[in-house]
DNA sequence: TTGACAGACGCAAGCCGTTCGCAATAACCT
DNA sequence: AGGTTATTGCGAACGGCTTGCGTCTGTCAA
């Protein structure tokens, strides 16, 4: 679970935990092992994951913490814009840290997800910004369609 | 409830109604009061409908179709690639007629639904394909954001 | 025209993801 | 150490959708 961590790295994701939990006392709010283990997952995961993934993941070192603990914890990290979620069609919203930011391709077949880079629908944002005056978050919402090996 | 229907209006929506229709009985499938009225709606809607939309709406001349019969209805006529439904983050699935397909803008805040060609994404579309494989299917989701007004 | 065979129906229960109300707990500040 | 108040766990409830089941009814062949 815990990923294979240099002695720097270690260092470097505990650091951005503090930096976090600090964000929510500045914020007025309380910093506890739940919440603790929520940004842990976060930092964790290698992408996106859904609040039920992290329910069982912080579940196996504090078996009682409740889905709504981890709803509410989610939504206070958006709040303060650590987390942002993002729709894949069909299925749960996923989580993320806003740094990692991506643009996520999903296959309505087998629903795999793509990730590419965030600055991905660069252009297109431009477009819908001049001709509609539009904002596109791109990281909110999946580019649904067939992948490559589903297209056939 | 019923758009203001010129004679010729009316013919051409009866023969669609009836196409659509024909369809269903083509494939095996049955032609049922409850049936009728889901695709009427459908063709009178403007845009969009969520599946709660058309209830009413059937509910109003046929009191006790039940949500079930929709979906199931929506269901039929999706195998059939006459109706499709797009994803638009939070909120329900809308349905609309397969030939009424538009890129759909979604605002976060005020959730306005801004329609563009279906044609919009070509490029982006094609991109896509040449650089992932990826078939984008550019109805079948929203773009989403904010939009000029909520943007300030 | 009728009959019988699916297919479609209404209903109610159930699913999933998410939210909420509440009383009890425990972080934080002094 | 103590008071305040944010956060918690729990369970109930939500919205959107699906399913199982027994009944009904289009459809098509006789």
């Amino acid at each position: 679970m815990a990923p294979p961590a240099s002695a720097s790295h270690e260092h470097e994701r505990e650091h951005r935990l503090e930096e976090i939990l600090g964000l929510l006392r500045e914020d007025g709010g309380r910093v506890t092992p739940a919440r603790r283990a929520v940004v842990a997952h976060l930092l964790d995961a290698k992408d996106h994951v859904s609040a039920e993934d992290i329910a069982a993941s912080v579940q196996e070192s504090l078996p009682d913490v409740s889905v709504s603990t981890v709803y509410r914890t989610l939504e206070a990290l958006e709040r303060l814009d650590v987390v942002e979620h993002i729709h894949l069609g069909h299925g749960p919203s996923q989580y993320h840290l806003a740094d990692r930011r991506h643009v996520h391709l999903m296959c309505r077949d087998c629903a795999q997800v793509i990730e590419l880079p965030d600055d991905y629908l660069d252009r297109l944002a431009a477009r819908l910004a001049r001709q509609h005056g539009f904002v596109l978050e791109p990281s909110h919402f999946a580019l649904l369609g067939r992948c490559a090996d589903c297209a056939g």
